[in-house]
DNA sequence: CAGAATCCCCTTGGATACTG
DNA sequence: CAGTATCCAAGGGGATTCTG
């Protein structure tokens, strides 16, 4: 019936908007680097090296730059000896909070619940 | 200072928060089968394969056997012919639908920030 | 219908070494 | 410090076919 096709519409849009975000979002590291610059605000490239564990520079490299070309962070290169580079959340990457929030407080949940006991 | 290394410890605990849940999450297809099986409630195998634009049958089956493993849906074998099989998010599976609700939303606004236009 | 089984390519990503 | 370059192995994942 009608009701149930503009229903089964809505959900493709919403299928869709969900693979537009794991478009951005994927790739093993994205979150976790994402998470990392957001909670520490400024962020250099071998601290986050440090924050997310297990990562390569390669994959750090790589997955930086997705991210900038997606526009949900800003690369700074400060003018010292040695060089260092700044990353920082743009103002679109900063309306991802919300979702590394939920991401966090689920991790933690999910914890308590199945790994931890 | 005793603060600073304070607020470091817990960010080391979010990241790792951070790490468990994309644990879960992570592979290509997770988030939209489960963002499918979610929006609809009851779903099936072939109803999953269709609404997940892209997906291959193997594909498909292996990651629905994490997400059980991982508790997160639940696998009925209905006793019909052709046996069909129902997903099910469990009460664990539930939990999500924060995340989710969010990752849609921030799909629909990063197609009009970016993709569109 | 709901998968399992095969084949096979191509990407992901680790280890290591090197550069400005 | 912030990457780049190279090598190489594992497995992610598509297409197709087969089964209960």
């Amino acid at each position: 019936m009608e009701c149930k096709e503009i229903k089964q519409d809505e959900h493709k849009k919403e299928m869709m908007a969900i693979q537009d975000t794991m478009d951005v979002l994927q790739g093993k590291w994205k979150i976790a680097i994402l998470t990392s610059i957001c909670f520490y605000n400024k962020r250099r490239f071998s601290d986050i090296l440090n924050d997310v564990s297990g990562i390569s520079n390669k994959m750090l490299s790589k997955e930086l730059k997705e991210l900038e070309i997606n526009q949900l962070i800003k690369r700074t290169i400060l003018d010292t000896h040695p060089v260092t580079v700044r990353y920082q959340l743009t103002e679109h990457g900063k309306t991802l909070r919300t979702i590394i929030d939920n991401m966090t407080d689920w991790g933690f949940h999910h914890r308590k619940k199945i790994i931890g006991k």
